[in-house]
DNA sequence: ATTGACGTACTTGTATGGCAATGGTACAAT
DNA sequence: ATTGTACCATTGCCATACAAGTACGTCAAT
């Protein structure tokens, strides 16, 4: 497990939680794979109490198992639990746009048109890890305008299944494809036009459609067997 | 702040949550109350570890304030993150609602039937606490016919804010109607009927809109003030 | 009366050590 | 092959302690 270095004013549970996160959507710590709290706060230099805080947090989204007694776990990847993430995304986010557009004249676009041009500027330069962090920041701008930013954390939460999925596959992402969808989509929600920003809304969310079945395949350790009947 | 008597097996973290919660929503917690981890952990009888982790808990859903070396505030009532959860509930179980109407010929109702007959029988016989529960129960339950419960999960942390303030108003809850109401959305859902269903919700999730103007002007101290524009 | 310095009490964040309960495992006994 | 048993690791929880930061009262200086 890669760590990196605690920021200066962050708690011992935030950065537990960073840590965490990040090793668990980048896969380096496999699917299924058991921790236990005092591994975890060796490694990180930490005492038992924030970490165990951590995993509480985690395990309610469910991407952490926490067992009694027996440790934790680095859930499997559930594929009914990455489409209710899905779902919740494009549910929630679907809502967001409409109310923009609704709200569109009243609205300050300013920081989502500096964030498009940045993306823009990153992906000419082959920053994708920037990328993905601009990404990130544009779709939650929306949330913050139409006052929404609680849902966005909650949301936030459940996309790790998402994300770590993502992962999981190595296809290249069309970087110039988003980049093109956030600016479409930016200028339809200041139109207020809501059909137009669905459709690419809808577009966008598609694209990272991922072919689970291929990736069970390939990688069927890290998968939660799907719910058989039991004879 | 009532205590009532420990379950069997609940942990002590879940124990101090149920507390907490029943006691913050009817308002037996004062909005702006200060509380501590230590006076908790001696009125409940349990050690700060389970206390804190429940505060902790509480506070992502920002019910309550974590304020670091100062305390823990039972939040104001704050009417932007009032609407939030109200927007939450709706735009999700409009899309639980669809759904459900969508798969409704391969999904088993009896758990909802046999509900519905169920707060006809506490209706008629002015049980309604037992009520509210099967109110609960109902709209979780087309959570699970679709597989949506970790959604479920996350959407019951933020109705804490709605069902408080609800919890001030002392208008009567039209009991009646909103049995009415379960029993034509079932109807309509098992018919796959989309539009009529999603049209009894529309009217059902109104039905407890309250007047928060004349709740703020009848306890001022409980509502955090209106951002204003600072001079 | 106002201001500023200082000390005190209280709070959360974290560390540390420990115990109870329980699932897992290895191994002996049958 | 099955069963019983001892042992180990783990989390849930407890108790205590300390660090760091906030609130508040006191008191002197102005």
């Amino acid at each position: 497990m890669t760590i990196t270095e605690r920021y200066a004013s962050e708690t011992a549970r935030d950065y537990a939680l960073r840590m965490l996160k990040r090793s668990i959507v980048s896969l380096e710590l496999k699917p299924g794979m058991m921790l236990s709290e005092n591994e975890l706060s060796v490694a990180l230099g930490l005492s038992r109490t924030p970490i165990r805080e951590a995993l509480i947090e985690l395990g309610k989204t469910r991407i952490v198992e926490v067992l009694p007694q027996r440790g934790s776990r680095i859930s499997l990847i559930d594929c009914d639990l990455v489409e209710e993430a899905r779902f919740l995304r494009t549910v929630l986010e679907k809502a967001i746009i409409e109310q923009a557009c609704e709200l569109a004249p009243t609205l300050d676009f300013s920081v989502a048109q500096a964030n498009v041009k940045l993306q823009k500027f990153y992906l000419e330069n082959h920053l994708l890890d920037k990328l993905m962090e601009l990404d990130n920041d544009f779709h939650r701008e929306f949330f913050r305008l139409t006052n929404r930013l609680q849902t966005q954390q909650l949301l936030a939460g459940m996309t790790l299944h998402f994300d770590r999925l993502r992962s999981l596959s190595l296809i290249d992402i069309d970087a110039s494809g988003i980049v093109k969808d956030h600016g479409l989509l930016l200028e339809a929600v200041r139109k207020g036009d809501k059909a137009e920003a669905l459709a690419i809304l809808t577009i966008h969310l598609n694209r990272s459609k991922l072919d689970e079945k291929t990736l069970r395949g390939r990688y069927p350790a890290y998968f939660k067997p799907e719910a058989e009947t039991c004879a």
